[in-house]
DNA sequence: CCATTGCGGTACAAAAAATGCACCACCCTA
DNA sequence: TAGGGTGGTGCATTTTTTGTACCGCAATGG
């Protein structure tokens, strides 16, 4: 849509913090986007960038009308997705930012069954940590966010949510995988590996642990569950995930067993959308389906 | 704002319902318009008019359009507006739709008022019947609605409600004026002028007077609630109206004397704005003005 | 301390886009 | 069947946008 070109460039100066960079960026001229963002700002009756030397900056007056591009940018789409259905081709993009764990086997899975139904419909799924995966909500750069321990911004509008308990991963030759349920001590006391800070797994380890006055000390830290899973094959230490993120392998070298609610309580998975905004038909249909698979999954894993 | 314009000339086209006479309208040549509509469904995706014999029309998609369209034009303006806010300027224009009754006394004192403060801010103010104040709500034509008994459509959200009694409005010298408070069938046992079908004041008495299995046999039926107050000074019959819209005239010729509520329940004055809109700055400002001085009134009534 | 570098901004010509004019095919109506 | 209305189109013209080559300025680095 060419009526928003202005906008996608002050979008692109505001990321670059210079219009030079930008220019580059959107293969034009610099004179030609100074030209166009003075225009703006006159048209619009007020600056919406700082000059500073050495770039520019948005100002809070800026702030609002990037928001506001974003906005139009989302709803406009929101709207060529209903026409399109309108006109029965059923296209559409559905982007969702997720913690690790959903990367293996849950959206695979449900993305696959989803196309399978609606061809023209294209996926863009990109992992995110917590605070990130709210924030691009926020700034409409994905439509949906399924992830474990959200931090609960403003902007977040929970669609549907399940508990899951911390697992332990180890190899099945490991001492503690002898054991139904492991208490948090037992854990602690053998060696482990364990994802990094910014991660609800490992939020809630710190937060049990420090509550009986111990501390998670991993002899790896890593951002990467992957990482984990593969590691506690070569090194025989036991790793964290929850249980959406796994599953047992056939030839039965890796076992899963869940830390004691008494010392850990449920985490929450949760699936959510950018409060108050109409999502794409693609996407609200496609959050339908994840809400109820999600339901299932958890009843599955409860009988 | 010029990115806009494709589809102001859509809106024009819209309510022409032919490309030339729009094309006349907007000062521009058919042929321009033409090509820019096409250029606007190609790049769009899809076509946004059906093509009759005799002129065109939006059809479902072209309504999806036009409605984003003002839902964009409408957040701009409120960006603007916070804008002008934030360098202190507090100007702006708030669009007001309205029953009859509040236009000789309550709104121009209200905009005197909030003028006084901010001397920027324009106003427009439409008398709208019931179901016209709502309808413009949720075009965005206009900011605020405030009506007696609104039919409430789906999209409106109601700010504050006061509820205000049914008044007989006569003479002085009329028999009924003796009493302090008259029961239904007096008024209609009684040669009375009222408003027509569609306004709230009416609404009331027709059910309260079906309730009584009676009916509502105006000798003069009007739109206008001013005719009414001017009517019965010249003819010395009774006419209805609510007291917001009644003021004491200085020379005691006209008394108001209220419906006794054991036959006619209060209407209710409401408020309200399109649901889940943000409004902008100096609307939002004034309709807390309107909300708190429906509150003030509704007090000293009662005291 | 001065040359260099990168910044936003600008004059002018070239390129691109939008517009106006004249005209077409079509459909309804008188 | 003739006439007036419709949406649509080729072509010359006008308006807008862009690119090139600059300017003044401030920070930086030898």
């Amino acid at each position: 849509m060419r009526h928003l070109q202005t906008f996608r460039l002050i979008e692109a100066v505001a990321r670059a913090g210079s219009m030079r960079k930008a220019a580059g960026d959107m293969n034009i001229t610099a004179s030609a986007l100074v030209r166009r963002i003075n225009r703006f700002e006159a048209e619009f009756g007020a600056e919406i960038f700082e000059r500073l030397p050495g770039g520019v900056r948005l100002n809070p007056a800026g702030e609002l009308v990037l928001h506001h591009y974003r906005a139009t940018r989302s709803d406009l789409s929101r709207v060529q997705s209903q026409v399109a259905d309108l006109a029965g081709e059923r296209r559409g993009h559905v982007s969702i930012g997720c913690s690790q764990a959903l990367i293996p086997y849950f959206l695979p899975r449900e993305i696959a069954k989803y196309r399978a139904e609606h061809p023209g419909v294209t996926f863009s799924v990109n992992v995110r940590d917590r605070a990130q995966a709210e924030q691009e909500l926020a700034s409409y750069s994905s439509d949906l966010a399924l992830v474990f321990e959200p931090v609960y911004l403003v902007d977040f509008e929970v669609v549907h949510v399940i508990p899951q308990a911390v697992n332990v991963v180890m190899r099945a030759d490991h001492p503690l995988a002898a054991k139904k349920e492991l208490r948090l001590r037992d854990c602690l006391d053998t060696p482990h590996i364990a994802p990094s800070a910014k991660y609800g797994v490992r939020h809630l380890l710190d937060f049990a642990a420090r509550r009986g006055t111990r501390n998670v000390s991993p002899l790896v830290e890593t951002e990467s569950f992957e990482l984990i899973r593969h590691y506690v094959i070569h090194e025989n230490v036991i790793g964290f995930q929850i249980p959406i993120g796994l599953r047992d392998p056939a030839d039965g070298s890796l076992v899963f067993r869940p830390i004691s609610e008494r010392d850990l309580p449920d985490g929450n998975l949760i699936l959510g959308q950018m409060r108050g905004r109409a999502l794409p038909v693609a996407s609200a249909r496609f959050a339908m389906q994840l809400a109820t698979a999600l339901k299932d999954y958890d009843a599955s894993i409860r009988s």
